[in-house]
DNA sequence: AAAATATAAGTGAGCACTCACTAATTATGA
DNA sequence: TCATAATTAGTGAGTGCTCACTTATATTTT
């Protein structure tokens, strides 16, 4: 039937791309986009610039965005989301030990194998405050929601969760950021077993 | 004899400025400059902005700077200075847990006291890749510095300095970064405590 | 032939920076 | 000491260009 119901603004068969590198002009877009804003900030990257990139008209883009800033927060979006799940999807584990080291299996995993990506998620986070839908979807919050768990179930010590989150989960950023500046060099996932222990360590298991 | 040999660019009676909020004009375009670009993003801020902020011509921002960049590189290097000379203070001390909690103690100082500035460093410090004078000249570096000399003492186990730096550092910059994204509140001071036994554990001393 | 998909040629608002000029400060020389 | 000259500090309207976004037109799909 395909009623094609916009909601006031534009929207398309589906969806389509979102990231993921099939064929679709819509998917050529995003890489594009991607591919400069990560490179030269999104403020210096014109919209004639991406379509370029893209192989496809200037016009096209706003076929499928509302505008750039739409373009980039959809970017941003699904690598938040990604990154959130990661966290979320280890909620069933019923063991610390186990969720920390998938956790930040799945972080290196996804740094290494997408990290434009990961590098435009840690540059330009900041500029989208309202990227979540919930207050709470987010990778801060759901790595505390396991922290606390954790401690109810008396497997650390309790201390304050909201700032044994971030530090946690900077074990891997922080290098991943270290990264970005040049600093560090090579795949994160070389060092897995070291993020795994300085977690265990913070977080006093 | 004041030859007054401009380097081909514009540099005025000494300096003034920088930062430190005294009564100069060129204070005044800096504070105000500060305060925009940690707000809303230094592409988002005009000139016109700026200028009506400290109540000051247009015109005059560039007799204090060569263009709107080279005052946000100048904001930049204030901060970025002022962290790195935070770490290289304490190479004299002989002792790691001394080193590590007055760095942490004036870095928590520097948050508080001007997070502002602190924040700005946070979030803009990945446009400037450039920012140090020579390539050692950085937080990360010093650090890691420190934490080498601290394994050829044998204060700590041999590891990977270049991942340790920037976790130790992570302690304390991303809680910073938990609070610029609104997910902690209040003085970072009010962990410090917290921040030294978690990169003492990190350290494994 | 409609509808959906794509293109390319605009358009104008916004913005960094200039410039011609004035005001204040400092240096020089009787 | 006080003119006078020279330098520095300060102004703000004006300018040219960039760039997000629009619109008219073309092509493809159903």
């Amino acid at each position: 039937m395909n009623h094609s119901f916009d909601h006031g603004t534009i929207k398309l068969n589906a969806d389509r791309g979102i990231i993921s590198a099939d064929g679709t002009k819509k998917a050529r877009i995003e890489r594009a986009a991607l591919t400069l804003f990560e490179q030269h900030g999104i403020e210096h990257v014109t919209t004639k610039a991406i379509s370029s990139a893209a192989e496809v008209s200037e016009g096209l883009i706003y076929r499928h965005f509302n505008n750039k800033e739409d373009l980039a927060r959809t970017l941003m979006r699904a690598a938040h989301d990604r990154l959130t799940s990661i966290i979320t999807e280890t909620a069933d584990m019923d063991d610390l030990r186990s969720q920390i080291r998938q956790i930040t299996s799945r972080y290196c995993e996804m740094a290494d194998s997408d990290w434009m990506l990961f590098r435009y998620h840690i540059l330009y986070i900041h500029r989208f405050p309202n990227i979540t839908g919930t207050p709470t979807d987010n990778p801060l919050s759901a790595a505390k929601a396991l922290i606390e768990a954790a401690m109810a179930r008396g497997d650390i010590p309790t201390e304050d969760a909201h700032i044994l989150a971030p530090i946690a989960l900077g074990i891997v950023l922080q290098t991943a950021q270290a990264k970005v500046l040049g600093f560090v060099t090579g795949p994160l996932g070389d060092h897995l077993d070291l993020f795994v222990r300085r977690i265990e360590a913070v977080l006093d298991i």
